[in-house]
DNA sequence: GTCTATAGCCCGATAGAC
DNA sequence: GTCTATCGGGCTATAGAC
């Protein structure tokens, strides 16, 4: 079955098992770094004994790579649904030239809908660990970053990528690319340098308010992108 | 002296153990974090006795500190020399209206200068491990971060936001601070996505001729926002 | 598949000689 | 200030009963 199967049988019992452990895992790892979480205390915040991690996981390092599975796929069921029909509908203006007017006008929403999408989805207090040992991966790459990149990564820098180069068809690939980084930049700052917000901002916190303000700001440096003139 | 000193004495000799086992503290704890380093390794590092960790810092704790300490005040006498003169300057703007075109040009100028200063200091490898400290203090803030905030932080992201007050008088002061902070974002995420940049770019590195893309593509983005007209 | 028990290792702190 | 030696504890992995 999945790479990360236990050695023998099927059952629900070992998969509740798999699923506690790996839930519990997101938690410990993601507060303080692989290295200063403890089996033990997954195994206890899972409410199942430490020895299982051996066996369903093979140790503690294959408990972290089935937690970067787990995510991967839950961020693709999240995310993945609105790039489909994306690259279908990038797809079909291919080999046209020039946008009409209505079609630019379609790319700014697409490309304004993928921005929220992703801002909502970091800012989310829910995917805080999520997001936390996505960025951790980031710094010191490990086998894990690539379950990611290879998950939703790739494609989502793909078609956003793809729609600024629509719309700004001047830009060469490499420009386009660049500039989609800087796009993400403004979206990740938003978890990366919390506490610097917080304290700048003298916010207490980011709630439902402050990302809307976030999201009025992303939004309105995208459109002074779009509309320049270099 | 400094509240770091060691308990008795002063001397070369421990001035020197203290600054070695500094700087090897800092590799080690950028490495993997505060849990992974260990006081024995960072003594092999420095060529020190693992029991002088605790003699001159008063633990690993302390250690991890003065790392801190040391950082902030690299950074300062860094970046901290253009601050001053340009905070004077501002404050000979103060009681003005309308700046004059020559005086908007060179906000502009100053802006761009203060910009490019930061994203070469996060892009300079040698800065790779003083980086990664900071970032992952950001994400889950000890004491050290209020060192780092108030030692550089504060002023540096306070004159940005002045700046871009003075250029877009009708901004908000809100509103300029959090345009403040999506320019940082877009100076971070080379460093912060680091992974991600590299195999979107499908660059092997980041070397000195990316850097002048990447500083490109920033002052494009920061010059598209200040003729933004929402 | 789950459990207990433990082997074997590395850790941070510190007492005490010099 | 620097050193050696060691204490006490937490860790991962695993053998073996059920």
């Amino acid at each position: 079955m999945s790479p990360t199967s236990p050695p023998a049988e099927r059952g629900d019992r070992g998969d509740s098992t798999r699923r506690a452990l790996i839930e519990a895992a997101i938690t410990e790892f993601a507060r303080d770094g692989f290295h200063a979480a403890s089996t033990r205390e997954i195994a206890r915040s899972a409410e199942a004994n430490q020895a299982l991690i051996g066996y369903h996981f093979g140790g503690k390092e294959g408990l972290y790579l089935a937690v970067f599975q787990f995510i991967s796929e839950q961020i693709q069921a999240r995310v993945g649904m609105a790039v489909g029909p994306i690259e279908a509908y990038l797809a079909e203006l291919q080999d046209l030239g020039a946008l009409t007017m209505p079609q630019r006008e379609q790319c700014v929403a697409l490309l304004m809908r993928l921005v929220e999408g992703m801002t909502r989805m970091f800012t989310d207090p829910n995917a805080k660990p999520w997001a936390q040992l996505i960025l951790r991966e980031q710094q010191s790459p490990t086998k894990a970053f690539d379950i990611l990149f290879e998950g939703f990564m790739s494609r989502y820098l793909g078609i956003v990528t793809q729609l600024i180069l629509r719309l700004r068809p001047e830009l060469s690939r490499d420009e386009a690319a660049l500039s989609v980084i800087t796009i993400l930049g403004q979206i990740l700052v938003f978890r990366v340098a919390r506490s610097t917000l917080l304290r700048h901002m003298t916010w207490p916190d980011v709630g439902p308010d402050q990302v809307d303000l976030i999201l009025k700001q992303i939004k309105a440096n995208l459109t002074a992108m779009l509309h320049s003139k270099d």
